[in-house]
DNA sequence: ACCTATTGATAAAT
DNA sequence: TATTTATCAATAGGT
């Protein structure tokens, strides 16, 4: 039907595949129309060009909304119900998780033990035990690591010193003393007081917030 | 097209509506197919005959439930999808913080700490040693009000025993002694053995489950 | 279902 | 994008 027959597959030149798209389109859309009046039928139809515009028909009595909730009925299954359970599943498993690990953290602060058996307690009191010193292992870890770098970039520094003195042929008495006696308090130079505040402990714990989380569960899980 | 034209409106004679519906359909499913494929377009199709049947057609690259979705993308007003994806928020919000929680719990448990910086360790320290205070502070308390329970309890009975064997104005020696030098021991009379166990620590942590959650997190958040 | 006269749809040109 | 028109496609009514 044309000046010349055509074969059915995609048109590759862009504007006439557009322009076809077009005029199809609204042949579709005619025929739908016709359909619905002359057999009293219900027609929905959705289209996307290539382009990802759309059009829709639908037959005057209904709305696009009504043929899709009739068209679930008919095939039995829903398509969208079922999936909105399994996240309603979803969600309140993950609440459920939620609320078991909050619990957890909480025990392990100290806190809500009134619900437990003595068993629980000592099995608690010894994982907890067991933590700390994790902890202190990997916190003097840290602390010896640091001081032991601290303490090369100060030999480093004096070296350093050292050699550049001799090459200038200079014979005067340092201004300042290179000496390795603080265990710390070489921060490059920017500051040499910071590093000793590192062996203050703290007397009051403060609520320590790893990772942008604050201990205490105050993650926000109101939803919506 | 046909035998004579005809007026485009609702065909009364039953037969000829069905005969007409029935051809027409095959030609709208026709051209919907051919502009799927000439034009590279989408297009899904529901009909409702006047008989209550229905049939659909769709693009092969998709289906209808895809279609539907675009289509509510494409007109803003969803019907489902906003809800829809409220839960999706939801739910990666929900994984987020519960992976959080998990990592709270590990660093609580001394594992992965090495990401944390010297403060944070030492933070982590002093609300893990206070935690465990805690939880050594309840277990005595528990074990100590157990304690007296069955001391009573012991206390009771005997008493018990006592007037017993006044009002039946027996005087044979007590075939097995009530006796209080255990600190435990009396579970109701089912097994007497059973509380002493109670005194044994144990010498390696044995991953105490509380209230039905592992330590270690073994929760399972894998989302189907 | 099939046939076919007839109307309808549309490809290409403008 | 709209119109034109030659041509092909769909289909109404009959079998």
């Amino acid at each position: 039907m044309g000046r010349g027959k055509i074969e059915i597959k995609r048109i590759e030149n862009a504007t006439n595949r557009q322009v076809t798209y077009s005029k199809r389109r609204t042949g579709i859309m005619k025929k739908a129309r016709e359909l619905t009046v002359l057999c009293d039928a219900q027609v929905a139809i959705i289209m996307f060009s290539s382009t990802g515009k759309y059009h829709e028909f639908c037959s005057p009595s209904t709305d696009i909304k009504g043929i899709f909730d009739r068209y679930q009925q008919a095939i039995g299954t829903s398509l969208w119900i079922e999936q909105y359970e399994n996240m309603q599943r979803t969600l309140s498993h993950l609440k459920d998780i939620n609320r078991n690990l909050r619990t957890e953290i909480r025990q392990r602060m100290g806190e809500d033990l009134d619900g437990l058996e003595f068993d629980e307690l000592r099995g608690l009191e010894q994982n907890v035990d067991a933590a700390l010193k994790e902890v202190r292992h990997r916190k003097y870890h840290v602390i010896t690591t640091q001081t032991e770098t601290y303490k090369k970039k100060v030999k480093h520094s004096y070296e350093a010193y050292k050699t550049l003195q001799q090459e200038l042929g200079l014979r005067e008495e340092p201004a300042f003393g290179f000496v390795d006696n603080t265990g710390g308090g070489w921060d490059g130079g920017a500051g040499a007081g910071a590093a000793a505040d590192m062996f203050a402990f703290r007397v009051v714990p403060s609520q320590p917030n790893l990772h942008g989380m604050a201990y205490g569960g105050n993650h926000d899980l109101r939803l919506g």
